[in-house]
Order: C-alpha cells, then structure tokens, then sequence
DNA sequence: ATGTATAAAATCGTATACGATCAGTTAACC
DNA sequence: GGTTAACTGATCGTATACGATTTTATACAT
C-alpha cells in the first residue's frame, strides 16, 4: 500500500480534465455559442499537449455540444428555442420510461426521501435558492431513477440533465413561476408510485411533469429574452 | 477541380475507419466479446499509428461496445441476454417516440412506399431470404422515421438499430417464426397512421411491435441458444 | 509448496514533430 | 476593375518517441 496515495484529489487522465474543462466553460458561458475551440490554444492554456485535448472535443462533439468538421476545427454549438426543446422532449421521453421502470423497484423508504428532498425544494422556494432548488431537484428525480432495472435508460437520463445542464446554464434562466407547480407535480407523482398505479399512468405523469416545465421555460423565454 | 479525385473510394480520416474496421469485425464475430483490443496490434493489422485507433477505441467504448480501463486496454463487451433485452427496450421506446412524432407528417406517398417496401418483405417470406429481409425492415422503419422533427430521438434511434445490428449480428440470431407477424404489424402500423391516429395509440403500437419481436428473439433464444 | 519481493515485458497515456488541408490575402493577368 | 492563380498563415491529422502504469515472470524466503 502507497503511503502517497490520494494527494492528487482525482487526476484521472489529461483528456478527462480537459473534457470537463472545456465543458465547464461551455456551461459558464466562458465559451459562447460559436466561439471557436482552437486545439493549440486549449492545449496552452490547460498545461497539455494537443492530443488529450482533441480527445476531448471529439467528445463533446458526439455529445452534440460543438461542431466539428475535418481540418476545420470545432465550434460551440448554437442553441436556440428549438434546439432547448428538442432536448427537453428526448428527456422527457426517457425519463418517462426509466421512472415507469423504477416505479416498481422504489421502496418506502426511498419515498420517504423523495418526500423529504421535496420538502427541502419547497423551503427553497421561500428563501429563494435557485441554485440549490436546482441541485435538490436533479437529487428527488435520482431517487426515482436509481432502481431503473435498463441501465441504457438509465444512461440517457442522465446524459440528457447533464446536456441540459450545460445548455440551459449558458443560455436559458430559472424560472421561478414554475418551481412552485413542479413541487406539487412531485408530490403527485410520488402518490402515484405509492399507490403502485399501472406503469403508463406513472409514465404519462412523469413525462407531462417535465413537458409542463419546457412549456414554462419556452413561454418564459418568449416573454423576456426573445431568442437565444 | 483535381483530376485524380475520388480515387480513393472514401478514404475519410484513419480514425474513422479504425472505427469502422473495429466495428465491423465486432459485428461478424472476428472479435469476439471479451477479446483484448491492443493498440498497438491494431494499429499495425490497419497500417495506421496508435493514435487514431485509440480515438476509435474511445468512441466504441461510449457507444458501449467495448469496455474501456485506464491503462489496462479495452476488450470486447460481452452480449449477454439480459444486454440485448435492454438494448431492445431502450429501442422500443425511441422508436415508439419517434414513430408518434413522426406520424402527423408522414405523407400518402410515404405510406405507399412503406407499403411497397412492406410487399417486399412479404416476398422475402416465401423466398427465404432473411438478409434483405432484415435491411428492408430497417427501410421500411425509415420511412416512418425520416420526419421526426427531433433530430436527438433521431439520433438515439440510429444509435439503437446500429448497436442492434453490430451487436446481434455477432450473437444472435434470425427468428423466422417473428418474421410474418412483423409484416402484419406493420400493416396495421400503416393503417393507423393512414386513419390519424392519436399519437399515444401510434405510439402505443410501435412500441408494442418491437416489444414483441424482442419477445419473440428471448423465447428463441431461451428455447435453442441458451445464453451468449 | 506457498507467498512475497524483485525484475522484466507489455501496454497505455501523452508530448512533440511534421505533413496535409483549408481560409484569407496578395499578385498577376485579362 | 474584376477574375483567377499562387502564396501565406493557421490549424488539423497522425506518426513517432518516451515516460507511466500494469501485468507477468522469476527468484527467494518461509
């Protein structure tokens, strides 16, 4: 046993902590939408070579994240409204399914905690704490998720929050008049479960649940922003 | 405008077609699951360096193909049966998705030629020919596909036949007892988008047609194969 | 014989280097 | 003056090289 061990948090490999890099920049905003992600630069400012970088984008590329094209290079890609509700409709399609999946496989206890991370959700709603209401939200979804027996599911679930996001972080904002009718919709979904109600049913409520959010985002976007 | 152009058939980069070297002989059973895939003999099979085929490699592995270790390699994912349920699931409900959001702008020239593609497959039947009945299927789907106005279910469908056809070729095998319920199916498919339908009831169907082929695939299997 | 420590081989991970390709610019020509 | 051709700079694509890590083989002690 290494008396050295874990002094370094997590390393992993160059082309990891390039990845999450260039991601966390596309997420923040430091890299817009069209910015041109040029792989000497990259390499230069992470202290890396070329090579895990351009790992790295060819990454983001099959997530859909940039652009890329053949001796060209690699563009952040643009989201507009249609795109943000593409995005929100696969999710919605897929995180219907894998909680109808779960639905049998969650226990009382995992309501319980479901029930009490929604509670945390709606304390968040009178101090007004978008950022951790967000957290708490991704965490109430998890529980339901977890038990998803199709781990193919489960995988697209999660790819699709974690494009949401990236995306919406850098383009689209809270919207606050919405937070209050998902708490509702969770305390309702968490009764369907309970009540062991047929697998359509909690698949239909699960995919309406995030369908009302993207109409909520897309009038709110309509309303005040106006485009990308 | 050069000359010599197009001498190569469609050289692309070397990365891709280590990809799709790699891919292909998954698919044929050349390398079969949990077989090592090393660099370096890959590289000198293709006549290529190491770099491209690790990029390779990295896109199989997220595709799921392969499994890939820090510094140990990557080596061929086994197919078990519970692994080609998933993969069949996860399928079944994009393309359910796809299908229904396609089905409002599917044509009458559309549904004529799924009808004649369909014919096709009927004819298939009495000949024997499961190969052609195969790719006809995939047509016939495609007709059903190509309007889907969200290219990431899209995508995801795309993904799934691909992954299906690589992973089923290696490991699985023809039901001919499937085949004449599948074009009756998909009559009945085609009628229902003909008569609009509502998409859930669309959606219901598609969905139902592939869950029952994957019925129909474990019952053969259980019944001759036994396991991979 | 078994387990452990050391040495060797194999393989991965990445830095560097260089050729290939493309966009933009300048110069020549009509 | 407009069009085309060659040139330049920037950037990508990949070969090669080398260090890092893991596995395997070997020797030794118990």
């Amino acid at each position: 046993m290494s008396l050295a061990a874990n002094v370094e948090p997590a390393p992993g490999s160059k082309s990891e902590r390039a990845y999450d890099a260039i991601k966390a920049k596309i997420a923040d905003g430091s890299y817009g939408a069209g910015y041109r992600l040029v792989l000497g630069r990259i390499a230069k400012d992470l202290n890396v070579s070329v090579v895990p970088v351009r790992e790295a984008i060819r990454r983001l590329e099959a997530e859909g994240l940039v652009t890329f094209e053949r001796n060209i290079g690699a563009t952040v890609a643009g989201i507009d409204t249609g795109e943000y509700l593409h995005t929100m409709q696969t999710l919605s399609i897929v995180e219907g399914a894998a909680t109808a999946l779960s639905a049998p496989l969650v226990s009382d206890a995992d309501i319980a905690a479901a029930r009490r991370i929604n509670e945390q959700m709606r304390d968040c709603l009178d101090h007004f704490d978008p950022v951790r209401f967000t957290s708490l939200n991704l965490e109430f979804h998890s529980v339901l998720f977890t038990h998803c027996p199709n781990p193919h599911i489960l995988d697209l679930v999660h790819r699709g929050w974690d494009r949401l996001n990236t995306i919406r972080a850098s383009t689209f904002n809270y919207v606050p008049g919405r937070a209050r009718e998902s708490v509702a919709e969770h305390e309702e979904l968490l009764q369907l479960i309970e009540s062991d109600a047929d697998v359509d049913t909690i698949e239909r409520a699960a995919r309406n649940h995030r369908a009302a959010t993207l109409t909520a985002y897309l009038n709110h976007a309509e309303t005040s922003v106006e485009g990308a």
